[in-house]
Order: C-alpha cells, then sequence, then structure tokens
DNA sequence: CACCCGTGGTA
DNA sequence: TTACCAAGGGT
C-alpha cells in the first residue's frame, strides 16, 4: 500500500495536501499575529468571553474600543451582574446585534449565581450560557483555558475549505465533513495556538474577497491553488438586505432609548421611523426581545 | 434548516 | 453605488 504519511488518517480529495498544514502556519502565526489585548497573557477569561460575544459578527477593528470600554467599566462578570440589563444595552453603543449585550450580562449573572462568580471553563457549561454557541464554548474553554477543541468560525471554514477541500468558499452551514478534517488537523499539543494561528490566517490572508495568496504560508500545498483557484459554483450567496427592514427599523428605535437617560415618550419614537405598522412590530419585538420595557404611564426605556 | 437579528467598512 | 462581509446564535 502506498504509505502516506501525515497528520490524518482520512483521505480528502487531494490526498498529501493536508500533510503538514500546520508547521507553516505555526511559524507564519509566530510571526505575523497581531497583538489583540484578549490574546495577551494577562487577559482575563471575563475578558476573553467578552471579546468572543463582541466579535461575534463584527470586525475586530470596531470590538477594540468597544472591549476596552467594557471592561474598564466592569472587570468583572460580578461588576455587570449588579448592573441592570439597560446598562449593557446602552454601553453597547452601535457595535450591532444588541441582544448580544443582554446575554452578555445575562452570562454575567448566572456566572455569578451558578459558578462562583468565575467563568466556567468547561465546553458544555459555557455552551449553556446564553447566547454562547458552539463556536464560542470552544473559542473561551480553548483561549482562556488551554482546552483542547475545534475551533471552527468562518476564518478556520474558509481556510479549511481552500487549503484542505480545494474550493473557494465553504458551504452555507457547517458540514461533517469540514468537522471532520478539523478534528483530523487538530494537535494533541497546544491545540488552542494551533486554533487561533488558523484564524489569523483566515482574516489576514485567506480572506474572504481577494486572497493574499501571495503572502500564504501554505500557498504550495494549498488544494484551492493547485486547482487553479476555480470560482464559487453553486448558487449565489444570499446578501443581507438591510434597508428599510425591521432590522433597521429596530436599530433606529432603540438608538432613541440607548441615548436617552430616561423614560420615552411614545411621540419620540414615533418620529424615529415612517411606518407606523412597521415601527409597531419592531417595537412589540424589541420589547419581546428584552431589549426595551414599556412603562405603565406609556413611556419606554431601556430594561432597568 | 432558512431566516432573523445591527452596523459600518470596503471593493 | 450596491453588494458583500465581519471570531455567530437562536428558533
Amino acid at each position: 500500500m502506498t504509505a502516506r504519511r501525515g497528520p490524518t488518517r482520512h483521505s480528502f480529495k487531494l490526498p498529501g495536501v493536508s500533510l503538514s498544514l500546520r508547521e507553516p502556519i505555526l511559524n507564519w502565526y509566530a510571526e505575523k499575529a497581531r497583538d489583540l489585548p484578549w490574546r495577551r497573557p494577562d487577559a482575563t477569561s471575563w475578558g476573553i468571553l467578552v471579546s468572543e460575544i463582541m466579535l461575534q459578527q463584527t470586525p475586530v477593528a470596531r470590538v477594540l474600543p468597544a472591549w476596552e470600554a467594557w471592561l474598564r467599566r466592569w472587570p468583572t462578570p460580578a461588576d455587570l451582574a449588579a448592573e441592570p440589563p439597560g446598562e449593557a444595552v446602552r454601553q453597547w453603543g452601535r457595535l450591532g446585534y444588541p441582544r448580544r449585550a443582554l446575554n452578555l450580562h445575562a452570562c454575567a449573572r448566572r456566572i455569578v449565581a451558578e459558578h462562583g462568580g468565575e467563568v466556567p471553563s468547561r465546553y458544555e457549561e459555557l455552551r449553556a450560557l446564553p447566547g454562547v454557541g458552539d463556536y464560542t464554548a470552544a473559542a473561551v474553554a480553548s483561549f482562556a483555558f488551554g482546552g483542547r477543541h475545534v475551533v471552527l468560525d468562518t476564518n478556520v471554514r474558509r481556510v479549511l475549505a481552500r487549503a484542505v477541500q480545494g474550493v473557494r468558499y465553504p458551504a452555507r452551514a457547517t458540514t461533517a465533513a469540514e468537522r471532520r478534517i478539523a478534528e483530523s488537523l487538530l494537535p494533541a499539543v497546544d491545540a488552542p495556538r494551533w486554533a487561533v494561528a488558523v484564524m489569523e490566517l483566515g482574516a489576514l490572508v485567506c480572506t474572504a474577497r481577494s486572497p493574499r495568496c501571495a503572502d500564504c504560508p501554505i500557498i504550495d500545498r494549498c488544494a484551492w491553488r493547485l486547482a487553479g483557484c476555480p470560482d464559487h459554483d453553486g448558487p449565489p450567496r444570499r446578501g443581507q438586505a438591510y434597508a428599510g427592514t425591521d432590522r433597521q427599523c429596530r436599530g433606529r428605535l432603540l438608538a432613541v432609548l440607548r441615548q436617552a437617560h430616561g423614560p420615552v415618550p411614545k411621540a419620540a419614537l414615533d418620529a424615529a421611523w415612517d411606518d407606523p405598522v412597521q415601527r409597531e412590530r419592531a417595537l412589540d419585538g424589541l420589547v419581546a426581545d428584552g431589549l426595551a420595557e414599556v412603562l405603565e404611564d406609556g413611556t419606554y426605556r431601556l430594561p432597568g
């Protein structure tokens, strides 16, 4: 039999391509990694959890100042847990997806109530926290506690899609095949460093739009590259419409509440969006989601 | 599983 | 300018 040696016992489309992805990527990371505050040795597990929640669908550049301000105000879960949820929503500012602020606040209260004020270290415990899904649980367990987990975010998925699967973009949803590939590459030792290194490669070099292949440490073994960089086949990737949507409307309404420091009369909200039907729907949605409150006098405010 | 959930930067 | 995209999660 042909002795195919490598970090994996699985065979991919192009066997051997994944032969040694780890070393060059780890070496590249050692040289090119960004100095992000949540990666510093003095970062707390709480700080790392906060960073992961903030980074959900929000670019690093916008998270940086928000993260600094958040941790300056609430250095520990107990500090945040002592505040009403509305303060978290206000501090969240314009990071987007404000339910994440609510999630972080709920995390803080649960951590205080159920974990003695310390961010739990095990994947399963983390996964049970509000707003902590598969990726975030794996990331915090890895980066804050040194655990060995498959960390599959959009960056890693794209790198593996190209380097191993030979396609420009990963599938819309994570597949079993992807997870198998990621598991096969997971090193026995120093798994967190590997995870952050692949993520960094995806973020800085193997980017979605125009990858900087000239700077890539694995250009000579990238399956997509070796296949001639074939274009994405399959249905076009659905964009996210925004203008005129309920999401935009909710954003406008919440901005009014965030800006005010007390209850807001309904008229102030009415002025923020023209279409009354959509406006009422959005407002009801905000209340249902716990992002806004109606007081008895009919005024609105962030949750107290 | 497809869709919903904010916001801003970039090609 | 429009469209895509950004360390996802919940339903």
